[in-house]
DNA sequence: ACGACTCTGGACACTTGTGTCCAGAAGAGG
DNA sequence: CCTCTTCTGGACACAAGTGTCCAGAGTCGT
C-alpha cells in the first residue's frame, strides 16, 4: 500500500515551485512540506491530518493513499531532521581552524545559514522530544555529539580539559537558549555584537579578514 | 458561579498534604496542583479537563463547579507564574555584591533553589507562548527585564556596554538553553564546574568563601 | 479508445475532549 | 433530625480528530 509516485513529484519539481493554484492531484511531497510547515510555525501536536488537507485543499482520503497513518507522516519528519541536521555543528566544529578566534566563528557559520542548520527544525524536534521518548533519545546523543565536537575544537586549540568543556556548554547552550527565546534582531545588529561574542567564547579577539568573510556568509542568507 | 471554597482548603492544608487517598471532596486547589503537575511535564496542550479528573479521581462537573471554563483555569496558571517567577532573576542580579564573581554567583543562585525560581515552570510557559500571543507579550517583557537587570549587574562593575550586554545575554541565554535540553546532573557535578562558569562569565575566579556559601545553598534543595 | 492503475470524495464508525443540566448525595448549623 | 448550601455523578449534545471502505473520476500506455 502507498506507492510512491515518484514520477510526479519529479515533473512538479521541474514545472517550478512557485504555481500552487491548480489543485490537480496531491504528492507525498505536497502533504510532507505542509506538515514540515506546521511543525516548525505550531509544533507536533498540530500537525493533524484534517488540518493539513484543510490547508493544500485535498481529501484526508488522499493521506492515507501515500501514508499508513499519521505515525508514518511523523516518522518520516523524524527521518527528515535526522539526516539534515544532526551534523552540521559537528562539521562546523571539526573544520581545520588557525586560531580559536576563527574556529569559533566558523561555529558561528551554523547560526547564521539555514542551509547548513535550520534552527526552527530543531527546536520543533526539541519541543517534539518532550512527549515522546525515541525522539527523546536521538535528541540526547546529538546533543551531546554536538558539545563533544565543540570540546575537541577547544581542547585543539590549547584549552584544559574542564575549561574546554564549560565553554562548548556555553557556546552551544547560549545558542539554544537564543532560539528558545526566539530573539528578534535584523543581520545588522548581530553582526555589530559578533566580535564581542566571539571575544568572550574564545578568549581573543577575530582577526579582520575572518569577520570580513563571516559577514558576506551572514549576508546571503 | 464557582465559589471559592477558601475554608475547605485551609483545613486540608493543616491535615497536612502526605494522605491522598481520602478521596471525600475535591477542592478548587487540587485541580489547580493536578493542573500545575501536567503543565511542568507534559506542556499546556495537555492540560485537559478530562485527564485532570482522572487523575485526582474525580468527574468533570466538580472542575466546572470551581472554574468557568478550561480558559480559566489556564489563566490562573498564568497568574501563577506571574507573581511567582518574573522577579527572582532581576532581585537577585540587583543584590549588593562587592565583585563582579560573587554577582555572577549570586544570580546562580536562582539556577539551583527552586524555591527562589522555578526554571521548569518556566519554561513550561515558554513553551506555552507559542502558540498564545498574550503569554507571549509578558514573556518577552520578563526576557528584557531580566536582560536589562544583568546587564546592569556587569556594568555597575567597571564593564564597558557592548561587553556588559554579551556577557548578560550569554549568562541568561546560556541558562534558558540549560533547560531547553533538560541536562541531567547531579549537584556534585555541577557544583565541581561552578568556579570554571563564574570565571568564564565573570573574567575572575570566584572567591573561596562565595563558593562555600553557594555550596551550602545548592545543597538544602 | 480501452483498460489498468492511481488517486479522490464522501460516508461510516469510533475516540477523546468540551461544556450544560439537573437530581440528589454529603456536610455544617441550627 | 431537618434543612440549606456545597459539591458530585451521570446523561446529553457537540465538535474535532482518526482510520476504513469503496464507488468512481483521471490519467497513462498501448
Amino acid at each position: 500500500m502507498g506507492q510512491h509516485p515518484l514520477t510526479e513529484v519529479v515533473i512538479r519539481e521541474i514545472e517550478g515551485s512557485s504555481q500552487q493554484a491548480q489543485p490537480s492531484r496531491l504528492t507525498r511531497e505536497d502533504w510532507l512540506k505542509a506538515a514540515r510547515d506546521v511543525l516548525l510555525s505550531k509544533g507536533v501536536e498540530q500537525v493533524k491530518i484534517m488540518t493539513l488537507a484543510r490547508a493544500i485543499g485535498g481529501s484526508r482520503s488522499s493521506f492515507y493513499w501515500f501514508f499508513k497513518d499519521r505515525q508514518d507522516l511523523l516518522d518520516e519528519l523524524f527521518q527528515h531532521w535526522l539526516s539534515t541536521n544532526t551534523n552540521a555543528i559537528v562539521e562546523q566544529a571539526q573544520r581545520p581552524s588557525a586560531s580559536i578566534s576563527q574556529a569559533v566563528l566558523q561555529v558561528f557559520e551554523c547560526w547564521v545559514d539555514d542551509a547548513v542548520f535550520d534552527a526552527r527544525l530543531d527546536f520543533a524536534v526539541r519541543e517534539w522530544a518532550r512527549r515522546a521518548p525515541e525522539i527523546r533519545a536521538a535528541l540526547d546523543k546529538a546533543d551531546q555529539e554536538r558539545v563533544e565536537a565543540l570540546e575537541a575544537m577547544f581542547t585543539s586549540h590549547g584549552f584544559e580539559e574542564t575549561e574546554a568543556f564549560v565553554r562548548a556548554r556555553t557556546l552551544y547552550f547560549m545558542q539554544i537558549g537564543y532560539y528558545a527565546l526566539e530573539v528578534d534582531e535584523t543581520i545588522d545588529e548581530r553582526l555589530k555584537l559578533v566580535p564581542t561574542y566571539v571575544f568572550n567564547f574564545s578568549g581573543e579577539w577575530p582577526a579582520e579578514s575572518d569577520l570580513s568573510r563571516f559577514a558576506k556568509i551572514a549576508m546571503k542568507s
